[in-house]
RNA sequence: GCCGGCGUGGCGCAGCCCGGUAGCGCAACCGACUUGUAAUCGGUAGGUCGUCGGUUCGAAUCCGACCGCCGGCUCCA
């Protein structure tokens, strides 16, 4: 009789040939035995360690959602008959299928296969587990033709599964699935769930192959779980940056101007300067020199970086001029090393940080353009740091440091850190590859940031390390990006003459912070959804007359705010005082004063904030000196007037 | 780029399936009210229905091409 051994230290005896689900009570859906997810059915042949797994779990959403997969191409095959089924993994917050159906199924189709999963649910099918050879799963899942792909490549792989080997199936009801599991016991116990989407994809994700239905789900351990991320999905579509772009009159992107194109309006131009301004004090701050670079440049120039054989893709078409063809450029570094190269470089030099706002243009294939997320014109925060070998792991350990101090600002959460090692396409020498990635090693271990290795994610030049910060509502983003060069040197023969007296070969990193400015600021208005700090805020103050012998008295006061430094607003539209406070608050003004008979005599406001707080009483200096402090400070709160 | 959905005044939408020369709300403008913290009332103006072509006596509506927007195309049974 196998002994097992649970979680609370006790050893339980299981009768030969039962199922650990016996033992493990009734809110498991599946079991960690000896470390492996296996089924509630699964049975020991010796002694095991044997945890229950749960809904709430990750694990058990992981198992409960690969099940609502099944189900939702069990479901698809019982209304279409002839559909030929792919793959269904469970992914982050849900699940999708890859079907070929046998009819055209659109959005409006979402309701009936929901329906029919009820059924299926309500049906309460056992999931039955079946090791099989993989002739008789081939027979079994005859004209599943993507499953045979999927056997057949079994067959192929060293090792696991040879020739002759079994595979394992899944069937409930009569729909049988080529599945490694596990699955809940049963279908009763997948609750909450719901289909979310229906899209193309590609037979395993490549455009040459056969295109085919993914319909998306989402399932949850319970109805509140599963209406929780509604909500979150409805939060996220309120920050919306494209949304929002258009209430707050930011930006927009008329089709005259061409896809991933964008105009910054008045409101969104301020916003920018703002950031724009802070970002360059700080570089020059930190050490950096400010430079300026044009928009095109010569093709010899794209030759020598090498962008125009490995990133040729990706560049808008040359222009043909009378002095030969120009491209306008998808990266600022060339333009950097031009201006290190307009003299002979001394040791002393080093390490030179040349940095700029640089605007660069990006032919991004059209279906991946998303507002200002994705875009085919945008100005990086771009710096290139050209220094000396022994320079290089104390300059991007100061990179890091910057990093957290900008994101710190904006009240990110802590950095995902990732280290992306070259990938198959490179123009670096092997030996090179080795040593850029070896220092951003030493770097990240110098600086004590955890990091996770992504194998092959970095540029044809270099390896790189991205930051991804979380914003307020918990998503990740990447945002910054430091990368270790030693081939631009090479290709660009940048030499500085060291202490000896030789010529030698400087190394260079290229690194955005920001990233694009366009892209951050997206991030900015998801993460604050639209409610900026008051120093990002396009309009600071606005004042609201009460009658229209009240505007005079608000110009004395804007004026006076201007004076200050501050942006104010004037609202002397006709209409009542609800309606103006109605359309600031639309417009997140940080602050609102109401201008009547009463505040004048007094010579005290009332001061209204975002959250609808209003404090009155307030003498006009205080508010001044009180915004100029948040300003100062940066602030994420607002001021509390009431104290 | 590929697949699917969509494209109607500045914005959000109805009308399209079952062809017969466009409608609502917000915004804008004008007028009345002179107002005290999330929408005062009344009126006016604004669209050759993304573009081009086809079918038809007649096209926002049907068909085709193109342009644009949205979602997806990585997470290996």
């Amino acid at each position: 009789m196998p002994r097992l051994t649970l979680p609370d230290g006790t050893h339980p005896e299981l009768p030969e040939g039962e199922p650990v689900g016996g033992v493990l009570g009734p809110d498991a859906i599946a079991a960690r035995v000896d470390g492996e997810l296996r089924d509630l059915s699964f049975v020991p042949t010796g002694d095991v360690a044997v945890e229950p797994v749960g809904a709430v779990s990750d694990d058990g959403l992981h198992v409960l959602r690969h099940s609502a997969a099944h189900v939702l191409a069990q479901a698809v095959c019982r209304l279409w008959p002839g559909t030929r089924y792919a793959i269904g993994p469970a992914i982050d917050d849900g699940f999708y299928y890859d079907l070929a159906i046998a009819a055209h199924v659109s959005a409006d189709d979402l309701p009936r296969i929901e329906d029919e999963m009820r059924a299926i649910v309500a049906e309460d099918q056992p999931f039955i587990r079946e090791e099989v050879s993989r002739s008789e799963a081939l027979a079994r899942l005859a004209g599943q033709d993507f499953k045979r792909e999927i056997i057949e490549d079994l067959a192929g792989e060293e090792g696991e599964v040879g020739p002759g080997d079994t595979v394992t199936l899944y069937r409930n009801d009569h729909w049988v699935d080529l599945c490694l599991g596990p699955h809940v016991p049963s279908t009763g116990r997948i609750g909450a769930f719901t289909l979310t989407s229906i899209s193309g994809a590609y037979w395993r994700g490549d455009e040459k192959n056969p295109q085919l239905t993914r319909i998306y789900g989402t399932a949850w351990a319970t109805r509140a779980d599963l209406e929780a991320h509604l909500h979150r999905l409805e939060e996220a579509e309120r920050r919306d940056h494209r949304l929002l772009g258009r209430q707050l009159d930011l930006f927009s992107s008329p089709e005259e101007l061409g896809p991933g194109l964008w105009v910054w309006h008045p409101r969104g131009g301020v916003f920018r300067k703002q950031l724009e301004d802070w970002v360059r004090d700080l570089h020059l701050a930190r050490g950096y020199d400010l430079v300026v670079t044009p928009h095109i440049a010569r093709s010899v120039l794209w030759e020598t970086s090498g962008h125009l054989a490995k990133y040729a893709d990706n560049m808008y078409p040359p222009m043909q001029t009378d002095t030969g063809d120009y491209y306008v450029k998808p990266m600022n570094c060339p333009f950097h090393v031009l201006i290190y190269k307009s003299q002979v470089r001394s040791y002393r030099e080093l390490p030179m940080r040349l940095s700029e706002l640089g605007t660069i243009y990006r032919h991004e294939r059209l279906g991946s353009l998303h507002g200002l997320l994705r875009i085919r014109g945008g100005t990086q925060d771009d710096s290139h740091i050209i220094c000396r070998p022994d320079q290089l792991v104390d300059e991007i350990v100061a990179v890091f440091d910057l990093t957290l101090e900008i994101h710190r600002t904006f009240g990110f959460g802590d950095p995902v850190v990732n280290l992306s090692t070259l990938p198959g396409q490179t123009i670096l020498e092997p030996e090179m590859a080795a040593r850029a990635t070896e220092t951003l090693v030493t770097a990240l271990e110098r600086y004590g940031l955890p990091y996770t290795e992504a194998e092959g994610e970095g540029t044809f030049y270099g390896p790189k390390v991205d930051f991804h910060f979380r914003d307020a509502i918990g998503r990740l983003w990447q945002l910054t990006t430091v990368q270790c060069d030693f081939a631009l040197p090479e290709r660009f023969d940048m030499e500085y003459t060291g202490e000896d007296n030789k010529r030698h070969r400087p190394v260079m990193i290229h690194r955005a912070i920001l990233g694009t400015l366009e892209r951050f600021s997206a991030v900015l208005i998801e993460h604050y959804g639209g409610a900026f700090p008051l120093w990002l805020s396009p309009e600071q103050i606005r004042f609201v007359p009460v009658a229209d012998r009240h505007v005079e008295h608000c110009r004395t006061l804007a004026d006076t705010s201007r004076a200050s430094g501050l942006r104010p607003f004037i609202d002397d539209a006709k209409e009542s005082v609800g309606k103006k406070i109605r359309s600031a608050q639309l417009m997140k003004v940080p602050y609102i004063v109401v201008v009547g008979d009463r505040d004048i005599e007094a010579g005290t406001y009332t001061v209204r904030d975002r959250e609808g707080i209003e404090t009155p009483g307030v003498p006009f200096d205080q508010i001044i000196t009180a915004l100029g402090d948040e300003i100062a400070e940066r602030s994420l709160e607002q001021t509390r007037f009431g104290g």
